[in-house]
Formats: structure tokens, C-alpha cells, sequence
DNA sequence: GCCAACGTTGGC
DNA sequence: GCCAACGTTGGC
């Protein structure tokens, strides 16, 4: 199966893509995740997927870095925690209802690409991100779409 | 801080 | 199963 594309927010004051990069491994699991939509996306993801990492409520708001799937999904295990604030009590280890997915960051864009500026390209004008009211955290990216952000952020040699 | 657009919850 | 109320997301 060929590789395909994701892009997943953050808000960069919570966790930021320079987090991911500092992170051991430059891995993390992205836990956390409370929509069913976007769980059925996470479930999708393969290993190798490439993930675009999101800045939400920046100003601009932003596409940060380019991370890949280190580990598909399995349970988030902070939905079982009374003390975590993902905290679900309806989910349990015998009957998990929330997934994560582990990322490695790849590497930081060379020049960010602020949603005004991923806006106004026609060619992203199918990306759920760009379209009105769209509040997806973890979503599908074209693989198109993803070469056009990867084009304007200077980056010359896809990854 | 405001508020539009959704998603979820719960009464019926 | 419907739908009003409520909560959350996230741009501005």
C-alpha cells in the first residue's frame, strides 16, 4: 500500500513541534485524541505515513513540521487515568474507546506556512483545514496537497 | 473575548 | 429516534 498523508494540530502551548524534536527518539504518542472521527482517522494511519504538524491557535495559526507514524494506533491509555484531564470513565483496558499513535518528527519546516497563506492557494482548496468550520485535530491530506505545503514552505526535497 | 460550527448528551 | 441544551474547537 502506498504511503499516504495526514495532518494533525496542536496548540504549540500545550505541545509544540519543537516538543516532538526534543523529544527521546524525537518520538512521542500523540494521546489525547476525543473525537471519534478523528480516532477512526488515527486508526488508519500506517507506519511510514507522513504527518503534518499543525500549530493551532498561533497567531497565525500554522503548519509547523513534517513527522511520520512510528507505531500504529493502540489504546490511550490517559482515558483510563481518574487523574489524567483526557480522563474517560467510560473507557477501560478491557474495552478501550480511545487510540493513539506514536510520531517522530522528520523536521521542521524551513519557512512555516500560516493559514492565510495555505488559504489562499487554490490548490488546497479541498483541505477540510481550510474550509469553514472544519475542526478536525487529525485529518487526511492528499498526497498533492501535502507535496503544495511542502513546496511553499522551501522545502525542495520531499520527505 | 467573541462566536460560528459542530459534536455530544440526555429528556422525552 | 428526535432535538434542544450544552460543551468544545479554534479562527479572528
Amino acid at each position: 500500500m502506498a504511503r499516504r498523508y495526514w495532518l494533525m494540530k496542536t496548540e504549540p502551548s500545550a505541545y509544540s513541534f519543537s516538543d516532538l524534536l526534543n523529544a527521546p527518539r524525537k518520538t512521542d504518542h500523540w494521546d489525547g485524541v476525543r473525537n471519534y472521527l478523528a480516532r477512526n482517522t488515527m486508526r488508519e494511519m500506517k507506519k511510514g505515513d507522513r504527518i503534518l504538524i499543525y500549530h493551532s491557535s498561533a497567531a497565525p495559526p500554522h503548519a509547523a513540521g513534517i513527522a511520520e507514524v512510528a507505531r500504529e494506533a493502540y489504546p490511550d491509555h490517559t482515558a483510563f487515568d481518574p487523574k489524567s484531564e483526557h480522563f474517560d470513565p467510560k473507557s477501560s483496558p478491557e474495552s478501550p474507546r480511545w487510540f493513539m499513535v506514536d510520531v517522530r518528527a522528520i523536521e521542521a519546516l524551513p519557512e512555516t506556512v500560516s493559514l492565510p497563506d495555505l488559504k489562499s492557494n487554490p490548490k488546497l482548496s479541498k483541505m477540510p483545514l481550510v474550509q469553514r468550520g472544519q475542526r478536525l485535530s487529525v485529518q487526511p491530506v492528499a498526497a498533492a496537497e501535502y507535496r503544495e505545503v511542502l513546496r511553499m514552505a522551501g522545502l525542495k526535497k520531499p520527505r
